[in-house]
DNA sequence: GGCCCGTGTGGTATCGTTTCCACATCAGGG
DNA sequence: CCCTGATGTGGAAACGATACCACACGGGCC
């Protein structure tokens, strides 16, 4: 909690720059005039308006956000925290809340954790210290979004969701999504399925592992048809674990991986065993990204549109923000299954 | 210059956050005391020191940086600009930035401008507002740059360098990796090959241009032996034109794509005319992406650490920011061919 | 003629912190 | 005994903007 702030700030050399009490002068009008002026909230005449303008254009005056912002209780920015910048899913989440934010001339305060609950609350205090007008975050926990909602900051949970109830969240339907990508193995007539996945503790995982175990039930199938593979989340130990997996005499003839990571650790497992795909191994997956469609043959997936979620988990805040008072809620995007060649039915025995 | 500002802010409802001034009573002591205990400049017994900041943890206390940032300033803050989010290289340099901003103690501002000039220069408008600490660059034209430095707020330039003289830079030896890896084609026995490229305006598209044109030269190849192909920097409008330049009677047999874009674009033109990497076409590029090593065959690419820039680039602002006066310096950072799979000798006539 | 309202402007408190200055105490040295 | 310097503490002035309030003016309405 409020760290010593670093060592002593060395303020920026040079002339100061102009504030908003220089242009008022040289218009020759005060300074809430000026301010008026330049805000646009307020009466001023269209001639003192034009005046103040060009005089804060001569000056090349540039407003003080931080002065705003102390004033006003508020800055117009919003806070991001997603777990992982080098992962392509969160980069596309990223990228539409940054769009969205200056369409609506929010700037975006972006932090990556590297998928650490701590870094998360580190980034959770900077927000709230810097007052920024909400939060989207991929939540680790449910710490960091409490933490940030009493203070009274607006939060939206964007892929998971823990603190449903008390922040909205954008999510998609993973349950469903799960289900239909393997439910399409099923019917090709896999009776031996793997799921590689990297976690159960949050909404994302557990769905998609309900998904898949449902689909595997309704096939009517055994229990152990579905065989459940844990992995870290990193392509080189997932790669590790897939490679044991597909060792074993028994192992699936099928695979559906529940992210892009695990699905690029399979993909390079299959290659380096020299295991055809799809002939001898089918692959599903979870997110759709550029090497997906590269690869020969290319890959079957759930595509969830990362940017459209980034886009909407802004409009979530800005409403948010409108109508504080207004009961949480959740939107679920839809994930559709885009069919490519990485699927086909299992090798005869 | 300076809009609206939006309509007008609706400040955080909710109970008001608890200020210094109430740690301070709660704690017994003054304003600057608890400050001072706070902050850690300036005398303060440890007894108090520590019952100021049990008083503040009790409360929840966190300070407000739009508060001490208008005192002091300067937030602790670092503006970044890149030209695009969705493509790889920025990314990474992205993530090198945020890693770095967070070991000390910086929060990052991301704004991407999608290659648009006005963009930057909204950009850049709103970090001088904030009164950011410093600001990375992928500049478009000097303009940003200028605007920023004249504000009185430390740049660094990455990628590539406009503004050279008046800001720190951070970028590699394009021209030497681009000599290299041409070079190794005429070395093979190419005798015409392409080069697809997106800009000459910029040092990048420069170098790269004059590298390629050395390697030539010195092969003692005849002027017209290197095709030179400009395009806009998107697959399909790429994909579509190198098509073409592929249909032609000389087409060349060897392809040196810019950046990884333009590199996604050759392999697709080649992949849909059904021409044979690298029997019928060798390909090399710039910029290493995940891609690269998961076609078949992997691509040979000269390799930039993206991280390493990012992480320099905040190295550089730290620097300047302690040294102001210092002259403007460059680092230059080496960029290695990658060799992998992709380039053979040409195809006997 | 008095009143009110719309328009336009200026004065000033305020946001929450940091930091400069003044002041107080106490020890030790001349 | 007085001065100096180290250690602590409190008071109050910034920082730069916004927004509330008061006020001034002119015209229309009763």
């Amino acid at each position: 909690m409020a760290d010593p702030a670093g060592p002593e700030p060395i303020p920026a050399p040079g002339k100061p720059r102009a504030t908003i009490k220089e242009v008022a002068a040289r218009a020759g009008v005060s300074l809430s005039t000026a301010s008026r002026a330049l805000t646009g909230r307020g009466y001023v005449s269209a001639a003192v308006r034009e005046r103040v303008k060009k005089a804060a254009t001569s000056l090349a005056y540039v407003p003080d956000d931080t002065a705003r912002n102390l004033r006003q209780r508020v800055s117009r920015v919003f806070g991001v925290a997603v777990s992982d910048l080098r992962d392509p899913f969160y980069v596309d989440l990223a990228a539409g809340i940054s769009q969205q934010c200056r369409r609506n001339n929010y700037a975006m305060m972006l932090a990556d954790g590297g998928g650490l609950e701590q870094r998360e609350l580190e980034a959770a205090e900077t927000f709230v210290s810097l007052r920024v007008a909400g939060v989207i975050l991929t939540p680790m926990s449910k710490n960091a979004s409490e933490f940030i909602v009493n203070h009274g900051v607006p939060v939206v949970e964007v892929d998971r969701q823990f603190a449903s109830g008390s922040c909205d969240g954008v999510v998609v339907d993973n349950r469903r999504a799960a289900y239909d990508v393997t439910h399409a193995l099923t019917e090709l007539g896999h009776r031996r399925i793997g799921l590689v996945i990297d976690e159960f503790t949050w909404t994302t995982g557990r769905d998609r592992l309900y998904g898949f175990r449902q689909a595997i039930a309704e096939a009517g199938l055994p229990e152990n048809a579905g065989v459940v593979i844990t992995s870290r989340l990193d392509v080189p130990s997932a790669q590790h674990t897939i490679v044991k997996l597909l060792s074993r005499r028994d192992r699936p003839t099928a695979i559906f991986a529940a992210n892009n990571l695990l699905a690029e650790a399979v993909w390079r497992a299959a290659e380096t065993m020299k295991l055809q795909i799809p002939d001898e191994l089918s692959l599903v997956c979870f997110d759709d990204v550029r090497w997906m469609t590269m690869v020969r043959p290319a890959i079957t997936t759930v595509a969830q549109d990362a940017v459209a979620m980034g886009e909407t988990a802004v409009d979530t805040l800005l409403q948010r923000i409108r109508r504080p008072a207004r009961p949480a809620y959740t939107v679920v995007l839809n994930a559709t299954v885009v069919e490519r060649g990485s699927s086909a039915p299992p090798p005869a025995r």
